[in-house]
RNA sequence: GUGGCUGUAGCUCAGUUGGUUAGAGUAGUGGUUUGUGGUACCACUGGUCGUGGGUUCGAGCCCCAUCAGCCACCCCA
């Protein structure tokens, strides 16, 4: 029976010219890490469910993907004293289901830190890029599997580690050529200590997945979800103050919460380590990447507790290509001790499109082979096959080309390829030992009659 | 989880008010031609028209359901 080849939701194939592209996004991004002293690490793509389970709300729960138990899946079930049928979907997942697929590396990674401790050497300085999955539904940009692409740093609340990740950043979009990067950085404490002196303390969860709509948003249409969340009147007119506050885009704010009315303990903590990771980026940094603070700044996830950035470009609609932060409390729930740990992601997926639409990639992206050697008939097919021994001995990657012998078969399949040269061996060249070279692209004849050396000469 | 759009060959798409045996390009396979310059020529393979039902003498086309994919929300990278 034939079945219609086509792919799972959400997911891709890569052809082997895009697969170079992505690589050559990847190793940029390795090349700066390690030269910025952070080692690769990798963690299994499956994980154990209680691992993963409620780490990431509730939302994210159902967002995992799950792994059917093997061999009788059912025997749990049946153990149970209600009827499968009487069960919540939530209630039969444990049952059926203990193990999962990642749904990000930040959590595998806090697995891995408690469950290593004593072999790892801290501050624990790693990366990690990998593919993760998760169970939502697709659109442009978006995929149930895609690559992350994350360095942290484990064990050190030094703010130094936020301007090096910072100019981490800075140097791979330098890299890459993508031009208009702008690092936008905003504080928790900060955040916190407004909420505080708003009385905002009790939302403050909602309110800043809330603020972080506000790029997407009016603030009226934000009251107007909170509004409709349920939350008091006064909270309201609170909030109302607080996005005034943070929407004034001048450093008021700032001098407000540091010495003026609005002064808090943990505000005040903020603000000072924004000042800090903003002037000591700049003193350190000479490049074409911008830096701003941004008030409104707050990310989704609420595990971060002190700087949080994030990448924008200007003039290119697009999200964010990337962002992170600093979390405290990551390792306690594998009952590790209280580590502070501080991390940047590159959005992968986001770079790699916006690259492609402004032709950022460079031309010769992944150099194939140098020549294809294509034998005339069959009579000059072993004596070819050595000579590509011969080449590639001498160090010149090379191919043989063993297919259908129409001319424009082998011109296409070295243009498609990437090969720059053709040698074709016929029995006049088998004799004389001379060789002939034609340039693929230009569709020109380099020259006939050349001896080894000489070939090999033309093509180092 | 909510809504919108789209399903015809591996891919891109035609297909008349509903009317014989569903087409083209491209890719694939085989061949013709050329001791050497590639976009030439010929043939072939490939389809349960997403699936199931309904209307009709007759459905790729009309109706209903369903599934899948994409797009936009929620959320996120």
């Amino acid at each position: 029976m034939k079945i219609k080849p086509s792919l799972s939701k959400g997911t891709r194939d890569f052809l082997p010219s895009e697969v170079a592209k992505r690589n050559y996004i990847f190793d940029t991004i390795k090349s700066v890490f390690r030269k910025y002293g952070f080692e690769q690490i990798e963690t299994p793509a499956i994980e154990k469910l209680e691992t993963l389970t409620g780490k990431y709300g509730e939302e994210g729960d159902k967002l995992l993907f799950k792994i059917l138990n093997s061999g009788d899946y059912l025997a749990e079930v049946r153990n149970q004293k209600s009827a499968i049928s009487e069960l919540e979907p939530q209630e039969i997942t444990p049952l059926i289901a203990e193990k999962g697929l990642r749904y990000d590396l930040t959590v595998p990674l806090a697995r891995y830190v408690v469950q290593h401790q004593d072999q790892l050497a801290f501050p624990f300085k790693r990366f990690h890029i990998g593919p993760v999955w998760r169970a939502d539904r697709p659109q442009k940009g978006r995929y149930q599997e895609f690559y992350q692409c994350d360095a942290d740093v484990i064990g050190s609340s030094s703010l130094l580690n936020e301007v090096e990740l910072l100019k981490i950043y800075a140097e791979v979009f330098e890299k890459l050529r993508i031009a208009n990067c702008e690092l936008r950085i905003n504080n928790r404490k900060l955040l916190e200590g407004l909420a505080e002196y708003h009385g905002l303390k009790d939302h403050f969860e909602s309110v800043i997945t809330g603020i972080d709509k506000l790029d997407k948003i009016t603030k009226e249409q934000l009251l107007e979800s909170y509004v409709k969340l349920g939350m008091p009147s006064n909270s309201i007119d609170s909030l109302k103050n607080l996005i005034e506050d943070i929407t004034l885009k001048s450093d008021l704010v700032l001098t407000d919460i540091l010495d003026g009315k609005k002064k808090t303990t943990i505000g005040q903590v903020g603000a000072k380590e924004l000042n800090f990771v903003y002037e000591s980026f700049i003193k350190n940094y000479s490049g074409q990447v911008k830096i701003t603070k941004d008030y409104t700044l707050a990310r989704g996830l609420n595990y971060y507790t002190g700087l949080i950035v994030e990448v924008k470009i200007n003039g290119f609609a697009i999200g964010s290509l990337g962002g992170g932060g600093r979390y405290d409390n990551l390792t306690e729930i594998f009952g590790g001790q209280n580590m502070s740990g501080v991390g940047i992601s590159f959005g992968i997926e986001r770079i790699y499109d916006m690259m492609e639409e402004l032709n950022l990639f460079p031309e010769h992206i992944a150099e194939g082979v140098k020549v294809l050697l294509v034998p005339r008939d069959s009579q000059t097919e072993e004596y070819t096959f050595r000579q590509v021994q011969t080449l590639r001995d001498a160090g010149i990657p090379a191919e043989i080309f063993l297919g259908n012998v129409k001319k424009q078969k082998q011109f296409a399949y070295a243009e498609q390829k990437g090969i720059s040269y053709i040698v074709e061996i016929g029995a006049n060249e088998m004799e004389s030992g001379n060789f002939r070279l034609r340039h693929v692209k230009e569709r020109q004849e380099v020259g006939s009659g050349f001896t080894l050396s000489e070939l090999l000469q033309k093509l180092s």
